[in-house]
DNA sequence: ACATATACCTCGGTCATCTATGTCTATTAT
DNA sequence: ATAATAGACATAGATGACCGAGGTATATGT
C-alpha cells in the first residue's frame, strides 16, 4: 500500500535515530533498511535523508566518521549519541501519545490509563 | 504533552472526516470537538481549519448549508457525503498501515497479519 | 458601552519532503 | 577495454501542510 508522503512528515527523524540504535549506519544503507523494516511502506528518498542526517548531527544526536570498505570506497558512518538516544526516547513517548490521540478521534476504545486523562473535575 | 505539529501533518482531513461522520457540525464546533476528543492533543487552527474544509468540499467530501441559531447567528454546517464516507474508510486503512509500519522500524512485536506481508519468495 | 466569546475568512511565512541534478567510484556487462 | 549500472554522497528549488496574524461581524455578559 501506498502511503500519502505527508502522514510520514514529522516522524523521519525518529525513524532514523531509531535505526542507528541498532548500530552505527551510512545513508545509503539507512534508506535500504527504512525500506526492508517498513516492507516497503518507507522510501526515504535521498534529498530528504542527507541534509537530515546534517542537521541531527548539527544538534549532537549522531556524529559521524568516515570508513573504507574493502574494495576502498570511502562510507560516511553515523553513530547515535547519548543525547541522541534520550531524543529517540522522547519521540517514542510523543509517537504513542500521538497514535493514542487520532485512535480516540476515530472511535477506536482506548485501554484504560493510555490517554493519561486527568481526573475528572468535579462537577461543583 | 505536546505534539510537534509536523507529526499531525497528512492525518488532518481525515480527523475532521471522522468527526462528521457522528454527524453534521460547523467549524467552529470542529476545532472544540477535536480538541476535547483528542485530550487536548490536537488544537486545530482556523487557519487549518477554513482552507482544508473549503478542500474537502471542493473534492465533494463534504456539502455545507447554512443554518440559524435560536440567537439569530448564522452557522455553516458541513455533512459528510458518501464519497467522504469511503474517503475516510481508505484514510483510516491507510492509518493502520502507516502506524503498523512505523511500529515495525521502531521494533515493537506486530501482531501477524497485519502488515499484509506477501509470502515469502522461494529461494530457487 | 464595552469586552469577550462565537463564527467565519484569507494571506503570507515556515518547515519538511521530494524532484531533479550533479559528482565520484566500484562493479558488471558487452 | 569500455560502457553502463549501482553505490554513495551532496545541494537547490518546488511543493504542500500547517500556523500566525490579521480582518469582519454578531451575540452575550457586565
Amino acid at each position: 500500500m501506498k502511503i500519502e508522503k505527508s502522514l510520514l512528515s514529522g516522524s523521519t527523524p525518529m525513524l532514523v535515530l531509531a535505526l542507528l540504535k541498532d548500530g552505527d549506519k551510512y545513508g545509503y544503507e539507512m534508506i535500504e533498511e527504512l525500506d526492508r523494516r517498513s516492507d516497503h511502506t518507507f522510501e526515504l528518498k535521498e534529498g530528504t535523508l542527507y541534509p537530515l542526517l546534517h542537521a541531527l548531527e548539527k544538534e549532537r544526536f549522531v556524529t559521524s566518521y568516515a570508513k573504507q570498505t574493502a574494495g576502498g570506497r570511502e562510507r560516511k558512518y553515523y553513530s547515535l549519541t547519548s543525547k541522541g538516544l534520550e531524543q529517540l526516547a522522547y519521540k517514542e513517548k510523543e509517537w504513542r501519545h500521538f497514535t493514542t490521540a487520532v485512535d480516540a478521534v476515530l472511535g477506536f476504545a482506548v485501554a484504560e490509563g493510555n490517554m493519561s486523562l486527568a481526573p475528572a473535575p468535579a462537577t461543583i
